[in-house]
DNA sequence: TCTATATTCAACCACATGGTTGAATTAGAG
DNA sequence: CTCTAATTCAACCATGTGGTTGAATATAGA
């Protein structure tokens, strides 16, 4: 497994909890964009924007490329996978029914013989 | 889909850009916790731990039952179900390779009919 | 070279966030 | 009833965030 360090994770959810940057890479997710196409659907200047990429970028959600004058955007989706691995941690706790929950636990716990109940420690 | 409004994804992720919320949701796949047994393992003052966990409720991430004087509370996993859905929706991208996810694109919107993902620089 | 386009940078502002401390609330225990 | 424990509330503070505007930078094109 991957042990993310938490930093990246803060930077990754802190990224996409905003309407603004999940509609960009929304976006992205056509192809790329150049950093005007990008803030085009927005109210915002562009500079607001670009901030926005910025953060997606930081975040490592996004690469730019530089072409001429002209700052080309595509989807970079490692850190979505990522995100996505760290919630499928509680996968189980939305799929089986709570009573069933805890046996499962226990099960695994005696499978791997860790202490389990308390997995102080884990991330972070 | 779940057409998931905007506002609830902005506070689930929102709350999971922070460490020690998501160390709380850690603890608490381990069973049920009071807010001072959440708080112990920090620095901060119980006031501030009070302040994490309210967030987490107010993302609906965990629900509290108050018993007596102690607050109980545990974990609540739809939201987590619902961010997980939300990333899923780049799976293709970090599964595929990109060379082929142009022809997947592609072969997507023929199939709904829909006006393809905007062509232009998909060339190159 | 001159001008227009694409983008960032810097300064600034209002408001949110995450933390503190001390007082208030509520309930169990003697 | 009183003391103590569990928790929140309120006020406050420093810093971060998301937005603005105007100037700066760099490149494309005439």
């Amino acid at each position: 497994m991957v042990e993310l360090e938490t930093e990246r994770l803060d930077a990754i959810f802190h990224a996409l909890g905003d309407p603004t940057r999940r509609q960009m890479l929304r976006d992205l997710s056509g192809g790329e964009r150049t950093v005007s196409q990008l803030a085009e659907p927005y109210e915002m200047s562009l500079a607001a924007a670009s901030k926005h990429i910025k953060a997606l970028e930081s975040a490592g959600l996004i690469r730019r490329e530089v072409r001429g004058r002209t700052h080309v955007c595509h989807l970079e989706p490692g850190p979505l996978a990522n995100a996505h691995e760290w919630l499928s941690f509680y996968e189980a706790f939305w799929t089986l029914r709570l009573d069933r929950l805890e046996d499962l636990l226990r099960d695994e716990d005696a499978a791997k013989s860790n202490p389990p109940p308390k997995p102080e420690g884990d991330d972070r």
